[in-house]
DNA sequence: ATAATTAGTTTACACTTGTAACTCATTTTT
DNA sequence: AAAAATGAGTTACAAGTGTAAACTAATTAT
């Protein structure tokens, strides 16, 4: 592993947090984190570890009481690469191939694909 | 784990042969996946029993030489479960964000995404 | 029929992942 | 100041995963 990019799941959540809340300490991340799921404190300071390690966060001093963690990487850019490997596994990398299957699995219906795109051109 | 749609990456790239030859020996199966990428037989041999373990994929005796291996779940099945997972880790369940960031991180141009959209019309 | 090959099954093993305890230093409370 | 709590860092461990060897039974070639 050792790629910023390869997050798992677990680590993800914690990405999120970090991604909604902004810089946060610990504390704030369980605190956080336990709105939905419980999780043990030492649980997410491994995780947090594992993705200082790989660099898709750091950690700064922050006066006193511990440590400040912060992504180095945004949302966006982990979507990005996300939402290509996920292409690549299953579609040959094709939107066209996703958008269709989508349409025929009932995921979403022609009418809702057709105003989304209605939106994003009169939107601008 | 124990779930027949519950499919590892590797695990995969045998059920996509199965999907698109169909029914296939395991030779005929190694033989396919060496087209992309060497495999070890052993290790194509294990992937194809771990499958079997799970009843993603059953086997039949085929005449004399050999067992064929069949699917027992179609692409299109799989395919909907694993798009669901995907949008839910990543984007709250919803295709509409999904799609919204395609757009922004120019995945798809919205013209492209138009010109699917009207195919999808005229098609029906 | 005996040797060689092949396929099915079992076992192995290192790495990853989810989960959490342990240690030690620092901060806060009494 | 001594005791208690907290947090950073380390270690642990079972389950899952990728990869493949070993063993065994059946099939094919000599």
């Amino acid at each position: 592993m050792q790629n910023k990019y390869d997050i798992t799941d677990s680590e993800l959540e914690i990405m999120q947090v970090l991604w909604n809340c902004g810089n946060s300490t610990l504390t704030e991340i369980v605190a956080e984190l336990d709105k939905t799921k419980k999780r043990n404190k030492n649980t997410v300071k491994t995780l947090l570890y594992r993705l200082v390690d790989k660099e898709a966060v750091i950690s700064s001093k922050n006066g006193g009481q511990g440590f400040l963690y912060s992504a180095t990487i945004t949302e966006k850019e982990y979507l990005k690469t996300a939402n290509k490997s996920f292409l690549k596994k299953l579609y040959e990398g094709s939107v066209q191939k996703l958008l269709l299957n989508f349409v025929e699995d009932k995921t979403i219906s022609k009418e809702e694909l057709k105003k989304l795109v209605d939106m994003l051109e009169s939107e601008e």
